[in-house]
RNA sequence: GCCUCUGUGGCCAAGUGGUAAGGCAGCGGACUUUUAAUCCGACGAGCGUGGGUUCGACCCCCACCGGAGGCACCA
């Protein structure tokens, strides 16, 4: 002990300090407060010594990955007289008595701080031991390797930047508790480097979607969130009230109708990408609002879509992980195109062999269930019967991507008949790993068809089937304007990045995944007085 | 809605009828090239909540709350 005593001056006269073998050592109150008491008491010591805990701002000239860029080729024991403002969380720190490490992290990295009392003085560097892990703060300094040929920041200035009241998780075994994760994504991010991994895949594969829409010439779009008429997809919709319209309003279930209604305008190419909610269960496939990408291409039909298809999925891949191989539940899977085309009636065939046909006579139909052990309700015809096979015993099994197409047009209210086959529409559907990904039309354009569909759907609506649609007459009135002939296109994104990111729950995908209110949160947990 | 599993200090985690291991973090101390630093020391929870059984419950029973998985439902 030379110059400074860094004993803080509450525990100079503690009783007990120097004797340490007979007597048990009594604790003093500050050794004893919690976390949260001692992290208030330094946050209103800085205060009174003229420190600020929350500044405002401080002007950083570069990321941490910018400085791995300039300075990662130096070699063990190297340094450069170049001074460096970087910012971030302190992530760790490593007391050596009168040198301390640290590892700060931004955005793009992490990087190792050298702070030595022989550059900053001791009592800067007690001030720098008393930060805590998972405060932010700033540093100027230069560039250094240690011997062991870690790049780091020999610190010369530290600010702190806003200082943590409460301790992050272990920094070994990080944050495990999958509802805290959820809850407190801010957490699960700052120590779960794998939840940030997910999170960049899902940014670089929407980038990438996006970029590939605007290249072929689709106007990204928003459409309104709070719909008059519940319709563009069969779900039960979330219903919300309006006040100064004084009535209720639908939470959107998909983002069809708008959107087409901007072909019909003459807008030829759109696309969007947005939230939807349908008022269904949670399970790890489902959350109540989730993400779309729906497209629209003037003069195209569905077979355009298979190859747009194709290289949005297969260009997301790329960007996301730099392959368009994933690996799913152990399965390699290559999304490389051309995907296998194969009709769902020939698919049937060869997955149960048997010979099904939405034409077929329905007491055939009906036999082949019951010879499959599926059971079918009175109301169902041949296509309904034919999906259902498909549906229970064909689509689970097929695992690398393939473009299952002309579905039956009793499953399909809202495509265009098939040009060969008055019993099929042209609609496809994408199938990876045993589940869809995507689903598409050769859209259907044709007013009077369309309000006798709409009609169909009200009345189911009205005997009582939640998930049924409104009549939109605005929406066959545009339609009687004309709609060019158009494919779309829909794609869950969510089930995209489940798929590029190898995770097996939506919640994974979703920053904040909605959950059931959190009991024992009150505001008991906040005292903002010490002890 | 049903079934199974699950909830232990800030984080991780053992204990599963006899009165709460351990690790990390935090606190005190040592240490100027560590990297899950190390070493020494002292401290911290009555086990999601509420009932019940029992001489005695974190452990058994019931209900409730939260979470996970599955089924059903749904696409």
């Amino acid at each position: 002990m030379d110059d400074v005593d860094p004993t803080p001056e509450v525990l100079r006269d503690a009783p007990g300090s120097a004797d340490t073998d007979s007597d048990a050592v009594e604790q003093t109150d500050e050794e004893r407060a919690s976390i949260r008491a001692l992290r208030l008491k330094k946050i209103s010591d800085l205060r009174e010594s003229g420190a600020e805990p929350y500044p405002y701002r401080f002007d950083r000239d570069r990321t941490i990955d910018d400085l791995r860029a300039q300075f990662g080729a130096l070699e063990a024991g190297e340094e450069r007289d170049v001074e460096v403002a970087i910012a971030g969380r302190l992530m760790l720190k490593r007391d050596q008595g009168r040198l301390t490490f640290g590892q700060l992290r931004d955005r793009s990295g992490e990087v190792q701080l050298f702070v030595s009392a022989g550059v900053i003085g001791k009592d800067r560097l007690v001030e720098f031991n008393d930060l805590d892990r998972g405060d932010w703060i700033g540093v100027t300094g230069t560039v250094m390797v240690t011997k062991k040929g870690e790049l780091s920041v020999k610190v010369s200035s530290f600010t702190l930047l806003s200082k943590a009241l409460r301790p992050l998780p272990d920094k070994w075994k990080g944050l495990s508790d999958v509802d805290a994760r959820y809850r407190q994504r801010y957490v699960d991010l700052t120590v779960n480097s794998d939840a940030r991994r997910v999170f960049e895949i899902r940014f670089a594969a929407v980038q990438s979607i996006r970029n590939e829409l605007q290249r072929r010439g689709f106007l990204e779009v928003e459409t309104p969130f709070l719909h008059l008429q519940q319709g563009g997809a069969t779900a039960r919709p979330f219903i919300t009230h309006y006040n100064a319209l004084n009535m209720d309003t639908y939470l959107r279930i998909a983002l069809e109708l708008p959107l087409k209604r901007l072909l019909v305008g003459g807008l030829e190419r759109v696309f969007e990408i947005g939230r939807v909610f349908r008022n269904e269960g949670i399970d790890t496939r489902h959350n109540p609002e989730f993400t779309m990408l729906e497209a629209y291409q003037a003069f195209g039909d569905y077979s355009e879509m298979m190859e747009l298809t194709e290289q949005l999925v297969a260009g997301a891949a790329m960007a996301a992980t730099g392959s368009t191989v994933v690996s799913s539940r152990g399965v390699q899977i290559d999304l490389t195109p051309s995907w296998r085309r194969v009709s769902m009636v020939d698919l049937i065939g060869e997955v149960v062999d048997v010979e099904m046909h939405p034409s077929m006579p329905l007491q055939d139909a009906r036999a082949i269930l019951d010879r499959l052990g599926l059971s079918y309700k009175p109301t169902w015809g041949s296509g309904r019967c034919t999906h259902e096979v498909y549906d229970e015993l064909v689509e689970s099994t097929v695992v690398q991507p393939t473009i299952v197409l002309d579905h039956p047009r009793e499953t399909s209210p809202l495509a265009k008949p098939h040009r060969n086959d008055p019993s099929l529409v042209e609609r496809f559907e994408v199938i990876v790993d045993g589940r869809e990904l995507a689903n598409a039309y050769s859209e259907l354009n044709d007013p009077i068809e369309q309000l006798a569909r709409f009609q169909e759907e009200a009345a189911a609506k009205a005997a009582g089937d939640p998930e049924a649609g409104d009549v939109d007459l605005d929406y066959v009135r545009a339609l009687e304007y004309g709609m060019p002939p158009a494919g779309g296109l829909g794609i869950g994104i969510d089930r995209l990045i489940m798929l590029l990111a190898g995770v097996e729950s939506i919640r994974e995908v979703i920053l904040f995944p909605t959950l059931r209110p959190e009991a024992g949160l009150t505001e008991a947990e906040f005292p903002s007085a010490q002890v």
